[in-house]
Order: C-alpha cells, then structure tokens, then sequence
DNA sequence: AGATTCTTTTGAATCGTCTCAAAGCCTGGT
DNA sequence: ACCAGGCTTTGAGACGATTCAAAAGAATCT
C-alpha cells in the first residue's frame, strides 16, 4: 500500500510533523524554505492527506448526506444536481442515498451516515413525522427535509403540493371535465397526500358547476409501471364509468398512464386528458406533451443545503426555517382539448 | 452536542473501554451479563458508534465512491441503482459523484474520494487513460472502470460500443438509408468515440449498395439541449442535403432531437428516422416511441461493484478482468419506415 | 553584549476505536 | 490446599493528523 503518512513526510523534509501539518493547513506561517522542502517531500512520496483522521481529531466532516425517494426519478436527480452545486462550492462531498420510499432502508442509511458523523442530512422523508428523524437531529446531526414541510424544529424546503394539487384539479375542471381520475400512492408518502388533497378540494369547490368527482387509483409505488398499470385498470371501466381525465401524482406515473392508454387506443387528450406533476425534462418530450406542475427542482436542492451549511456555521443562534416554493402549472398538449360535458 | 463515546459507555457500565468494543465487535465472546450491562448503557446514552474512528484504525473504509459523466442521465441512475444494490448487501456505503463530463470537476473528486480513503472508486472516466486513475489504483484506491473497458492493468466492465454502433447504423443502411447523421461529441469521450467507429463502419460496409455515408453533427455535451441544437442544424438543411436518419450518441441527444423535428415541421420516421443509445424507460415513452440500441444497465452497476469488492477482498492474488457485455437492437417507431432510395 | 521582540519550529497531548498480550477469575482434578 | 486450563476482562499502545504551549532562532534596539 502506496498509502504514506505526515510522519514520513516529515522524517524525509527533516522536520516535525508538526511542521508538515503547519505547510498543509496554515503555510503562511511557514518560512519559505521549509515549506518548499516539505512540499518536495510530499511530492516526492506522493503523499495523500488522510482525511479520515483529520476528521476525528477536527471533529467535524466535510460531508453530507443526501437522501432520496427515489433515484432514479429525474426529479431527484435534478435537486441532488442544485444541491451539489453548492457543495461543491464549499468543497463539501454528497453522499446520495436512495431509500428506495422503504422506511427500513431509510433508517439504515440514517444509522450509517450519523455513524460517519456527517456534517448534516438532507433528507426527503418517508415519513416527515418519524421519530428517527428528530432523534438525529437531538443527537446533534443537523437535518434539513427536502421537499417536505418540517412538523417539528427542523429546517424544511418544499414546494406547496395542496396548490399544485389544486392548480392541476382546477385546470382539468375548468377545461370540462366532471370525473377526474387521482393517480397515486401510497398515501403516506406526504407529498402525494397533499397533492390529493389539493386536487380534491379543487374539485369540490367546482360544485358550484354541480357534480364533480375526484376518483382514486391509489397505487403502491410512483414510478412509470405503476402508472401503466393504473392507466390499464382505467382503460378497463366501461366508458360511461370512466374518467375523462387524469391527474397523476408525478410524471412517471403521467409517461407509464399515457402508455396505457395508447396501448388501449384511447386519444389523449380526447378520450383521457392527463396532467403529471414535477414537469420533469421528458414531460415535454412525451409521445403527447404532457402537462405538468412544475416545481423549481434544482432550487429545492440549494435551498436545502444552503440552510443545512448556515445551521452548521450558525450553531446555536441559528432559527430553524421553513421555505416554502410555489409550484405553477404548465399546460400542453395532454390536457388541451375542452370537454363539451358527458 | 449529545455525541457520546465509548468510553463514556464504559464508565456507566462499569466496565472497561476493551470490553464495550468486544460488546460491538464480537459479542459472543463477552458474558451475556456483561454484554446487557453494555448494551443497556448504550441505550441509555444514546451511543452511536464513531466510524471515522474506527476506520482510522481499522485502515479501511466501508465506502465506495461512483463518479459518472452526468447524474441526470437515467442511464447512469440505473447503472448507480445497480451498484447500490450490490453494496448494500455489503453493507458498504456509496458516494455518487458528479463529473459532469468536465476532467477538473472528475479530478477534485478523486482527491477527495483518495484522501477519505474510500475502499475504491467505481467510476466512468472522461478520458480513461487519464494519469491520474492509474496513480489512483497505483496508490492502493482500487479502481473498476464502468461504462469503459481498461487501457492499463485494471478491472473494468463496459458494452461494446463498437457494435452498438454498427447496429444501430446497420439498422438504418438496411432501412434504406443513404445519407445519415452522427450526433454526438466530445468524440474524447470512448464511449461517443466507439459508437461513431462502429456506425462508421457499418455505413463503410454497406458500400456494396453503393455510397452510404455518415455525416458528423458533432456536439460539445451530452444533454436534451444539445440533441435538440443539432436537429436545428439539420433541419436547417436543404432537403437535398439532409441526411434521412440519425444516429444519436445517447437517447437524451435523441429526444431532443426528436423535439427539434417536430418543432420544424420534419416527420419522423418518414422525413427522418432516429436511433438512439441506452434504451432509458423515456426512450418508449417519447412522442415517437425512439429506437435505441439497449445496454444491460443495472447489471454493468452490479457487475463493476463486484469486481471491486473482489478486488478488495482478494488482495495480492486478484487477477484483473475486463468484463464486456453486449447491446442490443431495439427497433421502435422512430426508425421503422423503409426509405425507397432518395 | 544583553535585553527584548518577533518569527519558526518543536513535540507531546488529543480525538474515538480496535487489538492483543497479560492478568483475573473459575472450575474441577488431585 | 494447589494447579492446570478455560473463560472474561483489562489496559496500554496504535492509527494519522491537528493543536498549542513552549523552546529555539533571528532580528532589533540600547
């Protein structure tokens, strides 16, 4: 192993290891000609700083963890890519974790990252409210959720899902339709249950135009094979049962659904008007462009590190914050046709 | 700051600091009334074990990192699921790198992945033949090139782009096709490199039909934009000029692209047919379902993780090994019209 | 030359955990 | 009562870097 220490870059520089730390951490300090000989050294030997003891005797990481729902969902990437962006400005690393929405994994990834004594965690929750979450946090690793709005003392950045559920409700009664399908689950999932409720409140605001209806597809996971399967057991309602359109709780449950239906020959938006949420960069290359709630992905991810770093500097006179964005809706092809009544 | 160590463990046990880490490390050989002793002081403080210390003396790290050439490519979010599969078997930790194709950004996270002393880097290079991955694994980081087959003496796992290429164009010679498109670039990437080599030849091939030939639209990154900035540029073309087909270097190039004809007015497959590359679950979904040519991609993330930790696990007597998989073919909308001679 | 500063360099202590030789404690045999 | 041999437990080093009080050297001033 190639693996030299600061003991032997000293011994080789004829100087103390005190000396050497003092070329790497402060060189200012250092008279010139040791420095240079001690940088020839290190040259010489080629020797890697170890990080992993200087952040046991500095007590402090440069890392920190990112923990997601999913991936493999553009989504997430999108945020990791905002978040890391800053990171990286402040040379921090990202550990991206994936919990896969399995609150076991979840809490195996915790366990791991609060025994690396990471800097802090990023964090989209399985479920905001679980005690593992808060016991984190006590124990003294900062923790910012991520697309989810903190119910205790925590930092949180998120997007208001109710209005995004109910700008997509909205547009779809306003466009016609009175049988609105919601696509999505499982409603533990905090997101999904707020787009819900938005879509549902939206719909039943329209009573006004008497008699519209918001039927579930719930489903147990969000990605593109759920949604085609959604879409099949919609397809499969005779026609006077089914729903004229459909809003789905992210856009891969949108592309799996649009599937659906042109398998089953039904025209989107004609027969079925679809709108996704995230507007994802392959909502607009769908097969039919698909409209979405569009949410400032990459600012998401920002946002969240950048209070997790001001926690993190701010020690105890920080005040946790909440941020909350707000999502607006793109409108395409997928939902543009106007429903003469049923 | 409620980080407990084990010494404090030790003490409200009334035990020593050997005993605690027995408990940790290999309970059986620690009396069952002791060891509940330990554990009940354990609960009690909320100890979480210090892994940076352990590792420190220990020397070895439980985590991997995976640098990629761009996050937001599905392809690499799969090839990053299967890897993290694998690890968490292991229970092995992973970082996911971004490089975004950029060689600064590849090396600052190599030193920081070097000086954590991570177990070893899984990484698809911008340049594999780059100096600093063979200092990497020279220093002692085992290095697997994903996506990449090794130059020097390393593992790697990667597909044969070669004839990915040929297929694809092969595909669209026997289509009909006379004149077609090559999208993609920096051709310093191996990977875009290969693709072009392998169409290259198989329009030279195709010269018994007489005078195929394969038109470079090379592009300077990898993204939607970029497909889409190049379907501009041949769109733009006179028809007599323009080529029938394209063959996209990946299938972000290819939906853009395939955004670029539609937004001109060109039809696809009729007006121009597309190829793309990494079948991604969009690829199917896309306004016209995209011909691609298909990689195993979780598997490749499997595969290079595994020979990592073989690598690890065998030391001296590892052997390396240069795993190559094989694409295939899967022929869509996008490219099934038959063109009858220009 | 001697006193006074200022600049450099030193080296021991420290972070939290693991390891391993040595010490302690028991049990049973004689 | 004494000892051999099998469990348990102990505690003193590592591991590699940082820190910081103190020592050593240089430079400046009387």
């Amino acid at each position: 192993m190639g693996t030299r220490s600061i003991k032997e870059v000293a011994q080789l520089a004829r100087v103390s290891v005190g000396t050497v730390s003092n070329v790497l951490n402060r060189p200012e300090i250092v008279s010139p000609a040791t420095r240079e000989r001690v940088f020839e050294a290190i040259r010489e030997l080629g020797f890697v700083r170890n990080e992993v003891a200087r952040h046991l005797r500095v007590g402090r990481s440069r890392t920190v963890g990112l923990v997601v729902l999913d991936v493999s969902n553009p989504f997430f990437a999108d945020v990791a890519q905002g978040a890391e962006a800053v990171a990286d400005e402040h040379d921090t690393m990202m550990m991206l974790c994936n919990s896969a929405a399995d609150p076991e994994r979840e809490r195996r990834h915790l366990d791991q990252l609060e025994q690396q004594r990471v800097l802090g965690v990023l964090i989209t929750p399985v479920d905001a409210a679980s005690p593992r979450l808060a016991q984190l946090s006590a124990r003294g690793t900062p923790v910012v959720l991520v697309d989810s709005a903190a119910a205790g003392p925590q930092c949180s950045v998120a997007v208001d899902d109710r209005l995004g559920g109910r700008l997509a409700a909205a547009h779809l009664v306003e466009r016609g339709h009175r049988r609105i399908a919601f696509v999505g689950g499982p409603l533990s999932i905090k997101q999904v249950a707020d787009r819900h409720a938005g879509a549902s409140a939206a719909v039943a605001a329209a009573v006004a135009g008497e008699g519209a209806e918001l039927v579930d597809f719930e489903i147990a996971s969000l990605g593109v094979a759920a949604g085609r399967a959604a879409g099949e057991r919609l397809a499969a309602l005779p026609e006077s049962a089914r729903p004229t359109a459909a809003f789905c709780a992210n856009d891969l449950l949108a592309l799996g659904f649009l599937q659906a239906m042109s398998l089953r020959g039904l025209r989107v938006p004609e027969d079925v008007a679809i709108v996704g949420y995230d507007d994802i960069d392959f909502a607009a290359a769908a097969a039919v462009p698909l409209s979405s709630v569009r949410q400032p992905r990459e600012l998401l991810g920002r946002t969240a590190i950048e209070l997790l770093l001001e926690e993190v500097s701010a020690g105890d006179e920080h005040r946790h914050r909440q941020v909350i964005f707000q999502p607006d809706l793109v409108v395409r092809e997928s939902s543009k046709a106007v429903r003469r009544d049923a």
